[in-house]
RNA sequence: AGCGGGGUGGGGUAGCACGGAUAUCCCGACGGGCUCAUAACCCGUAGAUCCAUGGUUCAAAUCCAUGCCCCGCUACCA
């Protein structure tokens, strides 16, 4: 199992402009809290804790072995043709000298003459602009007009692999089978019909282009191979920076050469062509330049989204749960049993406090925990070991019953897990664990060993050996599941070394008798409802952080100016007027918008006010509103707004100003 | 508005790509049993016009059409 963070990802280029920190300090931080996170949730990769293993590695795409690996790709590629160049018109800073990123230029725009568009897009009218369509043009880095100038590009063809991709896809789908979502938004990329698409950005972070090809073209030096050729990329490298690790430099030939590898990738649905058209395609051009069979993708088991309380998780809704969160509060088994029986396999499913306390406390504690514990705690006070089974001789009828009502359907059970997990349907994995443990409960009740106990001590012995071995199955069978509970239960059992060390069971285990058994503890706590009424409050942030220092390893990102002050004169030029709403219309051609109609005394003006998501119309008709009254009209989306209804927003929470006590539509606020 | 996902007993869900007869499982409610166990476990009962309407069919939760509603992405938030 390998994976790891993305470094050079848009979102991070972004962010760290945003917060005037470098993208690589930045990359270095979430990765330390990707390893972080998956500590917490004890996902390891075969040593505890560790983000490397004897199973796996978790590494980032800010190595010299991906750089290395990468650029290979790239190698082969361009001389197999599958990657070629080609110039391109792109604005070019004289001052900087340096191409610009489309957002990097700014200008009139064209539709609506607004001053400060950038090249991507006007903020005022919404506009998607190409670079070259603004007027007066300027560089957001040094302020000079940019120039056009051709730009050489790298770009990767695509469609030298439509066929093949096609195929293989097709092939693959239904021999797998491949889940539906994966296969759709295949075929959807496919019947489009590929396009070339360029790798390489005039951008200064990111992995660079091979030696050799910026020493034969020194422009290439100052480009970047661009994050989605080179982030897939990263499984392959992971791959070799484990055996390397490993000391075994070529062990990761046995996965990636061997026809019989199977490769799985597990991503969210947003990234499937991605791993179902690009990579492949990468791959399949590698492996004809090299003559090496590099493994196509098996499975891509795509997962839906899990949503928050019913829409999407969002940090400026309040509505986040950080992994930091979520296993300060509790244990990690219990939120990986919520999670995997919850899974969006093939829907979208839904986070919802009231649920993960229910599944935690009536199925987990009361079903699977409660198995284990009344009989590790019935054994070990009777006999401190595993009891003997053998001096009780059973009639043929109940060694039969036995066999029939209870260890059989946990065999089939058992089985119908392994199904599951084989086919990567981990929520009916979970599920079929958690019959294991009814069945199991039902078995201890049916046998009744406390009544046996005093007529016949060995009936009693051999049905309580009958269950430890069920409960050691079980061990077995939630290791992958519940790594920790699996772990004490094992112990409790005393069986020696690590579950997680164990084949996968394929049957009812067989346990020694007169093994010592260990003090039993509880495995699941049961979560008090009181400690989540506070993270329910609806439009309060979710999740107060009172014990979580906020990301120890950062440092203060922005260094606070003294705040901009404004003299009272320049405050004065904003005209602020009390106003009437008079008319609420949804705007035709925006989901979020109102037009208003506001009487500001004497005149009605009218406004377009981003409200609907926030305010009903009845909540706004007749309300005293503030008003800016002399601010310049804009047109929105096809409506004029001749001024802007002052709002105040929290956390995502959007509240119109209104004036307290009734005062004529008109009155200045000053 | 464009594109994707979805609407199944009180809550959460399975089934839907390949229509089939009593619609799955967990929880809750109600009744009973048990007392080894974290008031946990076991047994039983009730509870569903499978979003609506129309169509195809001997047969539709499942296929087709239209509509309504929810969620996400994208645009719009002066």
């Amino acid at each position: 199992m390998v994976s790891g963070s993305d470094m050079h990802g848009t979102p991070i280029t972004v962010k760290a402009e945003a917060e005037g920190v470098a993208p690589e300090a930045l990359a270095k931080r979430f990765n330390a809290q990707h390893i972080q996170d998956l500590r917490a949730l004890h996902i390891d990769f075969g040593a505890p804790g560790q983000p490397y293993g004897p199973w796996g590695l978790f590494t980032s795409t800010a190595t010299p072995n991906h750089a290395s690996t990468a650029q290979d790709i790239f190698r082969v590629l361009l001389k197999k043709g599958h990657i070629g160049k080609r110039s391109m018109r792109a604005p070019y800073d004289p001052k900087a000298k340096r191409f610009l990123p489309d957002r990097y230029v700014e200008g009139t725009c064209p539709h609506c003459a607004f001053p400060d568009a950038r090249g991507d897009q006007c903020d005022n009218c919404g506009k998607t602009l190409d670079p070259q369509e603004l007027k007066n043009p300027r560089s957001k880095l040094s302020g000079a007009a940019p120039e056009y100038r051709d730009t050489e590009h790298y770009f990767l063809q695509l469609p030298h692999f439509q066929a093949q991709l096609q195929a293989w896809s097709e092939a693959q789908a239904a021999k797998v089978p491949w889940r539906s979502n994966t296969i759709n938004f295949t075929r959807n990329w496919l019947t489009e019909g590929l396009k070339e698409r360029a790798i390489t950005r005039d951008i200064a972070y990111g992995v660079r282009l091979p030696p050799e090809v910026e020493q034969h073209d020194p422009q290439f030096a100052d480009k970047r191979i661009y994050v989605w050729f080179e982030a897939v990329i990263g499984y392959l490298s992971a791959a070799k920076e484990w055996s390397q690790r490993q000391g075994q430099p070529d062990e990761w030939q046995r996965w990636w050469l061997d026809p019989h590898a199977r490769h799985f990738y597990f991503l969210g649905k947003d990234n499937i062509p991605f791993h179902t058209i690009i990579w492949p395609a990468m791959i399949l051009g590698y492996a004809e330049g090299t003559g090496q069979p590099y493994q196509l993708p098996y499975d891509v088991p795509a997962n839906e989204f899990m949503n928050f309380s019913g829409s999407k998780l969002s940090k400026s809704r309040g509505n986040l749960i950080t992994v930091q969160d979520i296993t300060q509060r509790f244990q990690a088994d219990a939120v990986r049993y919520y999670l995997a029986s919850n899974m969006p396999d093939t829907r979208d499913a839904d986070f919802a406090w009231e649920e993960f306390v229910r599944k935690t406390n009536e199925e987990l504690v009361a079903a699977l925990g409660n198995f284990g514990h009344r009989t590790l705690t019935f054994a070990h006070k009777q006999w401190g070991q595993v009891p003997d089974p053998r001096k009780h001789r059973p009639s043929g009828d109940e060694a039969q019953k036995l066999e029939e009502s209870y260890l059989k359907p946990i065999r089939a059970e058992l089985a119908a897990v392994t199904r599951h997990l084989d086919a990567c349907r981990f929520k009916d994995g979970m599920k079929g664990v958690m019959q294991v443990a009814m069945h199991a409960n039902r078995m201890f009740n049916d046998l009744q060993p406390w009544k046996t106990l005093k007529v016949d001590p060995d009936r009693c012995a051999r049905d309580i050996h009958e269950c430890l071995r069920v409960a050691k199955t079980l061990s077995l069978a939630m290791a992958p599941f519940l790594p920790q509970a699996a772990e004490q239960l094992w112990h409790q059992l005393g069986e020696p070394g690590s579950v997680h060390a164990q084949p996968w069971p394929d049957d009812v285990a067989t346990i020694a008798a007169g093994q010592a058994l260990r003090e039993p503890r509880v495995l699941f706590a049961k979560i008090d409802p009181d400690t989540v009424k506070d993270l329910l409050e609806p439009g309060e942030p979710k999740m107060t952080q009172p014990h979580a220092p906020a990301q120890p390893a950062a440092p203060p990102m922005t260094p606070s100016p003294t705040p901009d002050r404004i003299t009272l004169a320049e405050f004065q030029r904003v005209q602020l007027r009390v106003g009437v709403v008079r008319s609420v219309e949804p705007h035709p051609k925006a989901d979020k918008l109102y037009v208003l109609k506001v009487d500001i005394g004497g005149e009605e003006r009218q406004l377009v006010a981003g409200l609907r998501a926030h305010v009903t119309p009845e909540e706004l008709l007749g309300r005293h509103v503030v008003v800016v009254a002399n601010l310049e009209p804009a047109n929105l989306r096809g409506v004029e707004s001749q001024g802007m209804l002052l709002a105040a927003e929290l956390d995502g929470k959007v509240v119109p100003l209104t004036t307290q006590g009734d005062i004529g539509p008109g009155a200045k606020v000053r």
